[in-house]
DNA sequence: TTATTATTACTAAATAATTAGTACAAAATC
DNA sequence: GATTTTGTACTAATTATTTAGTAATAATAA
């Protein structure tokens, strides 16, 4: 399952049913923030995102469950990648001391970090 | 100078623009990649940036050397956040502990982030 | 069992993004 | 000075995105 990335729109839907893990277009549109947009508009997208391959469904009578195909954590991953990939040269690194230089990142992240290294090099 | 989010198209002719400073249209297509778009392509979405108040120009006789407006350092600093906001619930903690999971750091990356923390850790 | 409601499928319409051609003007060349 | 070249401005056409209405159908309520 190729990820591409999402529109807007998409985006907002698929967060919706990551976090529910699966839902009814109306418990979709009740999770969206107001100005809510019509059923339709809804039923929609999670159409397009079907159509895409990212979302599927189960059958209850006349009703459709929507789920995801794709998990947020790969979805996130991808976009980091972009990121990463796009502004930062393709290095990790130039992303961290990005966040350094802007004092984003507190010292208890970086010595996280470093542990995390440390206990990683062996492999 | 709000920034918003750079359409695809426009996100590479800035990237080109940050890169030499200022440049003519001639100059901007000479460093895309293949398959180059036309001239005018390059023309038009010059024009839309400057529209957008992203993209300046300067004019030499019947030509204009166009600038951004807007820093690179400025733009990520904007993406960067957008993802964070997005998808890290806020936190740039989130992002680095997203990083320490198995999978999402290359050996390489884990290799050069070690050599970066152990360089600042001075501080 | 008819009327109402809920739901999906299809259609459509408006706006944004992408791509490039044509017209025109200025500059360079012959 | 006429012709070619170079560059901008305008226009246009295609595709993607966003939004929602209408038709059809199944389920529910009166």
């Amino acid at each position: 399952m190729e990820p591409r990335s999402l529109t807007r729109a998409e985006a907002e839907i698929m967060k919706i049913l990551w976090q529910l893990g699966k839902a009814f277009i109306k418990d979709i549109l009740a999770q969206m923030n107001d100005p809510k947009p019509a059923y339709t508009t809804v039923a929609t997208f999670v159409r397009i995102l079907e159509k895409k391959g990212i979302v599927a469904h189960t059958t209850y009578g006349n009703t459709h469950e929507y789920y995801p195909l794709i998990s947020e954590q790969e979805y996130r991953k991808y976009e980091v990648q972009q990121l990463v990939e796009n502004y930062f040269d393709n290095s990790v690194t130039n992303l961290v001391s990005f966040f350094m230089k802007d004092d984003n990142l507190k010292k208890s992240d970086l010595d996280d970090l470093a542990a995390f290294i440390e206990k990683n090099k062996s492999k």
